[in-house]
DNA sequence: TATTGTTATACTCTATAACTATA
DNA sequence: TATAGTTATAGAGTATAACAATA
């Protein structure tokens, strides 16, 4: 089955193919831990920003607050996160756990060395040039 | 909202967000005309193997047998493809319709031009190693 | 036995819309 | 008016399991 000279070429669907491949070797962390990459990725930005409000984690995820609700509420509900007073009476904190805390310590040492599996075809030199190009690309 | 240096640091990361940034431009491309990315690049694969059965389609998106024969169910209806008499009695054999033909010809030079768009932040040199290294990453 | 197509079913993710409380 | 959280609901995408026909 070839791709074809259109799909070859386009530059979306080798990310998405990519993708799909980083992201299979994501699942296979994060699902020992009873959660999905995407979680995964909400606990990492709890962690970098703690007491951050479900607004600004939606957003750096972007998906909407209804979305972002279900996710905290999950990730609530594992005891990997909670919701504290914010500084508004609207908004409330997020913040790990103590459990959360250690669980995500884990999980980042069994990502790395799924990301150095995945990505093994590449030299160190290539890995980082595609780092910062995909950074580029985002950079809008 | 910072990312903190485990997402930053992390290419599987880098990878979606740049690949939702991708999706959303495919997404531009093909609603106008009433299939989703996904869709699409069925299409085209269809349109690079004329005769290939729903099997091979589907091992080359990556999805399973039953939501192959959903997305050419739908595609079917859209009048876009259709199944022919196959080798076996058992397969059929995918094949555009003429309109399909025609509406997938206009769908690439809009392709072509979304991408050209969403990536404008890199130079012609830059596009080509980020092919080359997404490409890399794909070949296990 | 293995493969292709098919159907029924269920699950995950995400979005929209409407509502409440607060700012 | 705008923002944060919440809830109910719906849609898209995909998976599993089972079955029939064919190889």
């Amino acid at each position: 089955m070839k791709e074809g000279p259109v799909l070859e070429q386009l530059i979306g669907y080798q990310l998405k193919m990519a993708h799909l491949q980083l992201s299979a070797a994501a699942h296979c962390v994060s699902k020992p831990f009873g959660i999905s990459p995407a979680k995964l990725a909400a606990l990492l930005l709890i962690r970098a920003n703690p007491g951050c409000d479900q607004a600004m984690l939606g957003r750096a995820l972007e998906v909407n607050r209804s979305s972002t609700m279900k996710l905290v509420n999950i990730l609530a509900e594992r005891g990997l996160v909670e919701r504290r007073a914010g500084r508004d009476q609207r908004s409330n904190a997020l913040h790990l756990t103590e459990e959360g805390s250690v669980t995500i310590e884990r999980m980042i040492v069994a990502l790395h060395e799924a990301e150095t599996a995945a990505l093994d075809q590449l030299s160190a030199d290539e890995q980082q040039v595609l780092m910062d190009l995909l950074k580029k690309v985002r950079r809008r």
